[in-house]
RNA sequence: GGGCCCUUCGUCUAUCGGUUAGGACAUCAGAUUUUCAAUCUGGGAAGACGGGUUCGACUCCCGUAGGGCCUACCA
């Protein structure tokens, strides 16, 4: 088998020593090769929604077959490229628990390796130095545009000596005959004219690789087996399958994922509620839920909707990707989400609540903890997020005395008041405060003032949650305590008229 | 303009030539109920359009329409 080099990675120090170039031959076809995939984001701004559904699909997909999932950082373009926009990529992954089986590969630090891949097509004969202006190449791009053809350099035959002083790029000197196939997992073989590939920059005029070269050299290098990303590069992986066949390197194979669109169905943007991960994870969505929905989202299992990582894995094909674009469906990720508060573990959840309070800026107090651990059993089973599930918790965390909105205010009257006023006493000679003996004696309390619970239901909730936004009553009495929950029906009798 | 990709209920999908076109979310109706929610039961809802091929097409082929991507010294 053919063993990945090793990769500098990191900041690079070392970048341009010319004695780390290597050269890894594998132009034999390997099927027995283990899997490699890679998610490769470029670090200017946020972490697209997208991009972490294709690292999910990689992930998968070199889970199933017990190979590595790489993460590699396409930093090339120095000017938009920033220190923070790799944090944000490292976070994103980690939240979601996609973390890669290696550290992360910093492309720019390659920049040498890719430097001479393209001396070496140069040197070859398959790239040639081509000395266009700006001006040149705008009037050439209007010539091919107008007449339907894809742009060419007039120095692609000419002699390579000719104004070797003059600034230039190195483009790609692709064949101009035949045709190109991209035979895709998931769009199946697609094949290009050649003729309508033009001849791409591989290095730029300041020295620096471009994407297209260095795509294909650290897919190689990184011994890659499976390229799974966004379908917006299903036209550029005809012309990598050149390079690659130029430098005689085994190709790998290649599947385009359908971008995620919007509700709308247009282009996933900022409009549409949320984009970025960071965004899903402040929303209170959570990282299995998210696994959940992306992989359901483009991908799908019979009429499996709700599925453990385990499962997706066992069951995970990138064959069996869906070829359109899907759209974002609120709905439906909010209710997978319910589903995994509803299973989630009560501490993990007390914890997530704090976390998105102190988001939002709310104090904590000591006993938060305790008092959100008995509350959200009962209503986490309305939570669709977990900031709604700390909404839900308000009533709990709510400190006496308690400030009634105008609407619970105005369920005291005599009548209401006499009847919570009874209902104290009733209630306070309980010995069990839980929820089996709580319900009992509010029913046999309602039985005893001949009434339903609904006559005094509505005001014993307003007291004790202050809004009236509070579960069900008994639970609510009990997760709130004894000592809280008499307290807070004493305040509220106690409260002048 | 050119090249390429895509098109099943509102949405995500199943179907891989023969099904009453299935499931999920959403939606509607009913049940339950101490608010809201949750829960339970039931209903409505789809093969973009036009041609072929075939005994038979959502499924294969061609065309049209619509959407998307690329057409950068961005990735």
């Amino acid at each position: 088998m053919i063993r990945a080099p090793t990769l500098r990675t990191g900041d690079g120090r070392d970048a341009g020593a010319p004695g780390a170039i290597f050269c890894v031959e594998t132009t034999m076809s390997d099927p027995d090769r283990p899997v490699v995939t890679r998610i490769a984001p470029s670090p200017t701004g946020s972490m697209h929604i997208g991009t972490a559904r294709t690292a999910l699909f990689n992930w998968l997909y070199a889970r199933h077959w017990g190979g590595r999932f790489l993460l590699r950082i396409e930093d090339t373009d120095r000017e938009r490229s920033t220190e923070a926009a790799v944090q944000v990529i490292l976070d994103g992954l980690d939240w979601l628990g996609l973390e890669p089986d290696e550290p992360p590969v910093f492309q720019f630090a390659r920049a040498e390796r890719h430097r001479q891949v393209a001396l070496g097509l140069l040197a070859s004969g398959r790239a040639y130095r081509c000395y266009m202006t700006v001006d040149e190449l705008a009037a050439e791009r209007e010539i091919a545009r107008a007449e339907g053809r894809a742009i060419r350099s007039p120095w692609r035959d000419r002699d390579p000596l000719q104004g070797s002083n003059l600034p230039h790029v190195i483009r790609f000197k692709g064949p101009i005959e035949g045709e190109t196939l991209v035979d895709d997992l998931i769009k199946g073989p697609v094949l290009f004219r050649n003729k309508e590939l033009d001849d791409l920059v591989i290095l730029r005029s300041d020295g620096v690789p471009t994407y297209n070269l260095a795509v294909v050299v650290d897919d190689h290098d990184m011994a890659i087996t499976h390229v799974i990303r966004g379908d917006d590069h299903l036209n550029n992986a005809a012309r990598q399958t050149l390079i690659y066949q130029a430098m005689g390197w085994e190709l790998p194979a290649f599947a385009h994922v359908p971008l995620i669109h919007g509700p709308d169905g247009a282009k996933l943007s900022k409009r549409h509620g949320a984009q970025a991960v960071g965004e899903f994870a402040e929303m209170g969505f959570l990282p299995e839920a998210m696994r959940n929905y992306l992989a359901r989202l483009g991908w799908g299992h019979g009429d499996d909707e709700l599925f453990s990582d385990d499962q997706a894995i066992a069951w995970f094909d990138v064959r069996d990707v869906v070829k359109a674009p899907a759209r974002l469906d609120w709905n439906k990720l909010h209710h997978v989400n319910n589903h995994y508060i509803r299973i989630a573990d009560d501490e993990r959840l007390t914890r997530l609540v704090l976390e998105s309070l102190a988001r939002r800026g709310r104090a904590s107090e000591p006993d938060d903890e305790a008092r959100l651990l008995a509350a959200i059993p009962l209503v986490k089973d309305g939570a669709k997020t977990i900031v709604e599930l700390a909404d839900l918790c308000a009533f709990a965390l709510a400190r006496r005395p308690l400030v009634l909105t105008e609407k619970s205010a105005s369920l005291l009257n005599d009548e209401t008041r006499g009847r919570l006023a009874r209902l104290s006493a009733a209630l306070a000679e309980a010995h069990d405060w839980a929820p089996p003996d709580l319900l009992e004696r509010l029913r046999a309390f309602a039985t005893a003032e001949g009434v339903g619970l609904g006559k005094f239901g509505g005001a014993l909730r307003a007291v004790l949650s202050g809004d009236g936004s509070a579960p069900d009553l008994a639970g609510a009495l009990a997760a709130l305590g004894r000592e809280e929950s008499l307290g807070r029906i004493d305040d509220a009798l106690s409260r002048s008229q």
